[in-house]
DNA sequence: CCAAAATGATCC
DNA sequence: GATCATTTTGGG
């Protein structure tokens, strides 16, 4: 029995009797003095002794978890050395789900209207003609619509003339077509699209990099796929980055398929939740779009699934399991042999390195679709043409902004910063506002009038005094966030309709909806925004874009600083000029003759890559080497550093292993806890979990010290 | 001195 | 994760 607790095993308990128990029941068992709910795993170990066993309690009315699910759990747990419950507990994120249905009385008629011989009260058969070829009601419902009292139902059913029935109550999800026919394909997506349609066929596992640049038509290549998915019977998950899960996304596929995708997504309410884990687990649902946590989700007949933006970081999980959705999606595959389709028009480095080495299938779309070309890409040298001083803004980018405006279309700022600045400064003692518990500083958010921790939430109002020198109002705002972007736009363009777009000023999916509705009609001359604004819209008239700091990613000895820049940015100089016009994009960069900017202006994102992957490949890291990260943290530095000093003794001696550290964690401290790192570096051809599991056998934590597993870190912060 | 609060062990 | 037993801490 597995419980959906961090426990390090499964638990034995007794079936009694009376009980028909199969693997994978959802069943309530008592564990200490209370019950919890727990998933029939298997036999019993038979290693704890009989009389300590305890009897199952009962089965839930659920459909068992079925096979693969279960074993892609087990799979997760030893990939991860996340406690196989831990695990669970997000494959059971739904517990009413597992719970009977609510169930409700409906009405059938039990005789004919018409027959003469019941001598039948116009009212009574009214209720009858209501039910004549119409489906069985509640009894209120029919009793409106036949326009009677509800009396009279109750009494027709007492005397026979109506039957009750108890029916469960569900609800019904619309079922996109994959038999309706799709738009008509460039000769590169139609010879693409057959490539998926094939493997979707075969009903077995493959893994495909779908690769193309921005507005070249992956969508509608991989929507075929998901047509062939739908036309055998077959159940399919998209998985898309939170943010890029649009109004707009759900708006192509509802065009494409005459009905909308099942999504899965934090804003649902628990009823929502509750109805759509069942309508998939019963395999009522045929399409599910959704964050990494739909990866766990029970499909009962799962044929495909697709991973779009596959290079996305946000697929990576960094706290409790954490797990890489888009690598855990293809083990997932592989244990329903199905295929599974990567999209992306960056590629990560990983996927590009499975494709050279033949694990997993890649199709190109290289041509954009239609005619227009990708915008003109061109660097702006901060060095050389630097802003006015306290602007944001070069010279060049005013020009090009005062241009588009002239001729009526839109403008993009990006800046992946939230807020007013990312750091206020005391000009008398030169002290800058950091938080209380982590070391981090904190950025002013000046329409909220608050000074916020990005990394924590901490928050403070802003002072007069500063509390290390008591000068009064010497504060000073240091570089820019959005909101003073926004600001400085506004001085030189005071005419225009200028709207921020970010986490924190456009808190709900509505309002987020609304101002992109707001910027495809062309209502909004300047849109600033971070990468909420850059991922997954389409704006017609958008014609430039420009990138504000250009060098942001880059700092802070990230291993994957240059790919996720250029990633990024890519994506967003890609947002310009996509309908009939063509675009430009202005990069400001004081590093111009970095290879990420010359990879970007000249298009070249082969060579980059090829450069990226001999950089790693020297030194031994993902993807030619295999890493994992240990943070330990603490409130007490000193029990934090006895961890590490026990870490460090124990530490592996061997031929392709390397440890690295213990080194403050780049958040040395983080919600007032001390962080120190270690990270586990291996060649490709030893695996970094066994290894893990000696080093860490017999190390002891005090209760205050946390060690957390990372395989596969992805940001080292 | 007592009691709240923190810590640790156990749950089958 | 929840519960209970044990240890620590802090206030008077």
């Amino acid at each position: 029995m597995l419980l959906p607790l961090p426990l390090a095993d499964a638990y034995d308990y007794s079936v009694p009797d009376e009980l028909e128990v199969v693997a994978g029941h959802f069943v309530i068992v008592p564990l200490g003095k209370r019950e919890t709910v727990g998933v029939v795993w298997g036999e019993g170990s038979g290693e704890v002794p009989t009389e300590k066993l305890r009897d199952i309690a009962h089965v839930l009315p659920a459909l068992p978890m079925a096979d693969p699910l279960r074993r892609f759990v087990d799979w997760v747990s030893a990939y991860t050395l996340a406690p196989p419950g831990a695990v669970l507990r997000m494959a059971m994120s739904v517990p009413s789900a597992l719970e009977a249905p609510k169930t409700e009385i409906v009405y059938r008629a039990a005789v004919q209207p018409d027959d003469a011989a019941l001598k039948l009260t116009a009212q009574r058969r009214r209720v009858l003609e209501q039910l004549k070829d119409g489906p069985a009601m509640p009894a209120a419902e029919l009793a409106h619509i036949a326009g009677v009292g509800t009396s009279v139902i109750k009494t027709m059913a007492s005397i026979g003339l109506l039957e009750a029935v108890e029916r469960t109550m569900r609800r019904s999800f619309a079922q996109p077509d994959g038999k309706q026919q799709g738009p008509a394909l460039s000769p590169e997506q139609a010879v693409a699209a057959q490539g998926l349609v094939d493997k979707v066929l075969t009903h077995a596992f493959s893994a495909t990099l779908l690769d193309g640049v921005p507005g070249a038509g992956k969508t509608e290549v991989y929507f075929e796929a998901i047509a062939a998915a739908l036309a055998s019977g077959r159940q399919v998950l998209v998985l898309l980055p939170e943010i890029a899960l649009t109004a707009q996304w759900l708006k192509r596929f509802e065009d494409r398929f005459g009905a909308p995708p099942a999504a899965w997504h934090s804003g649902l309410t628990s009823l929502e939740r509750r109805e759509t884990w069942r309508a998939i687990a019963e395999g009522r649902v045929g399409v599910v779009v959704g964050a990494r946590s739909a990866l766990f989700l029970p499909f009962s007949t799962l044929g495909l699934i697709v991973v779009d933006e596959e290079h996305d970081s946000s697929f990576k999980q960094d706290e409790g399991v954490t797990y890489n959705a888009r690598d855990m999606a293809v083990v997932r595959a592989r244990l329903v042999s199905a295929p599974i389709v990567l999209a992306s028009a960056t590629p990560s480095l990983e996927s590009v390195v499975n494709v050279s080495t033949g694990r997993y299938g890649a199709l190109h779309l290289p041509a954009r679709h239609g005619s227009q070309e990708l915008a003109k890409l061109s660097a702006v040298d901060l060095r050389r043409q630097p802003p006015a001083r306290g602007r944001w803004l070069s010279p060049p980018v005013v020009e090009a902004m005062t241009k588009t405006l002239a001729a009526g279309e839109q403008t993009l700022l990006f800046l992946n910063r939230r807020g007013y600045a990312p750091l206020t400064l005391c000009r008398a003692c030169g002290h800058g506002i950091e938080c209380p518990q982590c070391s981090a500083w904190l950025v002013e958010h000046r329409f909220r009038r608050t000074l916020i921790c990005h990394h924590c939430g901490y928050s403070e109002p802003p002072a007069h005094a500063c509390k290390y020198c008591d000068a009064v109002d010497q504060f000073v705002a240091c570089g820019p966030g959005v909101e003073r972007l926004a600001e400085e736009a506004l001085e030189l363009f005071p005419a225009a309709r200028l709207e921020l777009f970010t986490s924190d000023s456009l808190m709900n999916r509505d309002e987020a909806s609304a101002a992109i509705d707001r910027m495809v009609a062309g209502e909004i001359d300047i849109l600033i925004g971070t990468q909420m604004a850059a991922k997954g819209h389409h704006f017609p008239n958008l014609t430039l874009v420009a990138v504000v700091d250009a060098d942001l990613g880059l700092n802070g000895g990230d291993l994957r600083a240059a790919e996720r820049t250029f990633q990024l940015l890519y994506q967003v100089a890609g947002r310009a000029g996509r309908q009939d016009r063509p675009g430009q994009a202005l990069v400001q960069t004081h590093v111009p003759e970095h290879p990420v900017m010359q990879a970007l202006v000249s298009g070249d994102r082969d060579r980059f890559v090829a450069a990226e992957l001999a950089d790693r490949q020297a030194a031994g890291m993902p993807p030619y080497g295999r890493l994992a990260s240990l943070i330990i943290s603490g409130p007490d530095p000193a029990a934090v550093d006895n961890v590490c000093g026990a870490l460090t003794r124990r530490a592996p001696h061997r031929d392709g292993i390397t440890v690295l550290g213990p080194s403050t964690a780049p958040l040395a401290l983080l919600r007032g806890r001390h962080r120190r790192r270690f990270l586990l570096r291996t060649t490709r051809d030893i695996a970094v979990q066994p290894v893990l599991r000696i080093w860490l056998e017999r190390i002891g934590l005090p209760g205050s010290v946390r060690l957390q597993i990372d395989v596969d870190p992805y940001s080292f912060l």
